[in-house]
DNA sequence: TCTGGGGTCCTCATACCT
DNA sequence: TCTGAGGTATGAGGACCC
């Protein structure tokens, strides 16, 4: 998908349509997670510090992310790829591998391209969003393609003409070639593909060990016979939590840990999983970070056990000077065991008891959410949060909009839905009984529009 | 007012066992 | 009895991806 969040946010609201619009962590720590065109044309881009892209496009419009309107467009574009053949990779919300061949969709070049011409047309007709597609005989040619493709098109690989395509592009071209091996290797003279496959394998192998090397190489190459594997089990379930201000409070940040645990191990429970090993993350002030893990006697999915774990861990980590993230996961998962169900329906009933932390709620604004638990006594404040940028209100009289701002007691709401014409702004005050939280609107009329299953927080792909 | 969140995979060091 | 090799588990850190 292009530009995923931003497009589907200039689909969700007639007025931001043709203008630049930026989503991402809202607080002053906050990132760009995807940027609409618009507003790529004044330098902003995703994992850019949100500071950054305000002084870029002052103009633009800042929105918090709301992944459960992306989860349910991306539940409906997955659901057209699995038409298309059962082997379907997700690579992310908005991007993902479909074997054409397995589903008998496409067996050459032609086939492919209409295959391709026509999935546009559906996500298109299906979303109102647009996808691009890349196609190639194997994963990682089709997504470079489909960044060729990127907006909007189609670009197809004709079997026989790879290298000659690869040769003159960048290293960084290359999937696992991030800023760290792209320096190393520009250190020893290579920046193109082409050198890559020039250098020859061994020479990889001596500048960036050996998987690294030997696969780089096989990519220069074009070669690349990673099959699609559909159904991924994940290795691992961790949460975590950057502060918009440094904490230095050590019984504070013992707090914070116990209540990362506590969700990490409330997402653990939602996938039906348990785990052996528990891990803690600390970043300190000064951007370091530390991990530290234990692995226990077996898996576990027992809040009592994680949190103890994590504490345990938290001991041997100095935190003076301060610590501007908390994480806390669990890997080596396993499926869930008997023993494990009995502990479950006492814990659940002590994590209703100390917060009742549904997943959801302004979490998502990256940190902003959890802060105010400590300070109590704003109720301006706390009113105030309920009206996250860009999530959906609704009001007695005007009926469905989104929070364009909020603050000093008050909210400013504009009422449009997708289906309308760009709509008027109205302020209120921000314990005005006849508006409420809403729900995101289908972006097609008509279309599936039940929102169930809800996460704060998840990636921030941009395609 | 630099630098999110949730992951995966790899490397290196160390400990322990045979 | 000592030493080394090799395998496996563990722990920490780093690079990368979306």
């Amino acid at each position: 998908m292009d530009a995923f969040y931003a497009s589907a946010e200039q689909a969700s609201k007639p007025s931001l349509r043709g203008k630049a619009v930026v989503v991402g962590g809202i607080g002053p720590r906050g990132v760009v997670a995807t940027a609409s065109y618009e507003a790529r044309v004044f330098g902003v881009h995703s994992a850019m510090p949100i500071g950054q892209a305000r002084r870029l496009a002052p103009n633009a419009a800042y929105l918090v992310p709301r992944f459960r309107l992306y989860r349910e467009v991306s539940e409906q574009v997955m659901g057209l790829l699995r038409e298309l053949s059962p082997l379907v990779e997700p690579l992310s919300l908005d991007e993902a591998f479909v074997d054409l061949e397995a589903g008998e969709a496409a067996w050459d070049a032609a086939s492919a391209r209409l295959v391709g011409a026509r999935l546009r047309d559906e996500i298109k007709a299906v979303t109102g969003l647009t996808g691009s597609v890349g196609l190639a005989a194997s994963k990682m040619l089709a997504k470079i393609a489909s960044e060729e493709a990127k907006p909007d098109g189609l670009v197809l690989i004709v079997p026989g003409t790879e290298r000659a395509m690869l040769g003159p592009m960048s290293v960084r071209t290359l999937p696992g070639v991030g800023p760290a091996t792209g320096d190393h290797l520009r250190r020893a003279g290579i920046t193109t593909v082409e050198e890559i496959a020039e250098a020859g394998e061994d020479e990889l192998v001596r500048l960036l060990g050996k998987s690294h090397g030997v696969s780089l190489y096989a990519m220069a190459l074009a070669h690349d016979d990673r099959p699609v594997v559909a159904e991924r089990d994940a290795k691992s379930v961790s949460v975590e939590d950057t502060y918009d201000v440094d904490i230095h409070d050590r019984v504070r940040v013992r707090t914070e840990v116990q209540r990362l645990a506590e969700r990490c191990v409330q997402r653990l429970r939602g996938a039906e999983r348990s785990g052996r090993t528990v891990v803690l993350k600390v970043r300190r002030y000064d951007f370091s970070t530390l991990t530290r893990s234990e692995t226990l006697r077996g898996p576990t999915d027992d809040p009592a056990v994680v949190r103890e774990a994590a504490a345990r861990l938290l001991e041997s980590v100095d935190t003076t000077g301060g610590v501007r993230l908390l994480g806390v996961g669990v890997t080596g998962l396993a499926d869930y065991t008997q023993e494990d169900l009995f502990a479950q329906a006492q814990a659940e009933a002590d994590a209703h008891a100390s917060e009742g932390e549904h997943e959801g709620e302004a979490e998502g604004a990256g940190g902003a959410g959890d802060e105010g638990q400590a300070a109590a006594g704003e109720v301006v404040e706390a009113a105030d949060r309920r009206w996250v940028a860009g999530h959906d209100v609704r009001h007695e009289q005007f009926g469905h909009g989104w929070v364009q701002g909020s603050g000093l007691g008050r909210v400013t709401v504009r009422f449009e839905t997708p289906y309308s014409e760009p709509g008027r702004v109205r302020t209120f005050r921000t314990d005005d009984p006849a508006l409420v939280p809403g729900e995101p609107l289908p972006l097609v009329e008509g279309g599936a529009g039940r929102f169930a299953a809800r996460e704060p927080d998840a990636g921030s792909g941009v395609v």
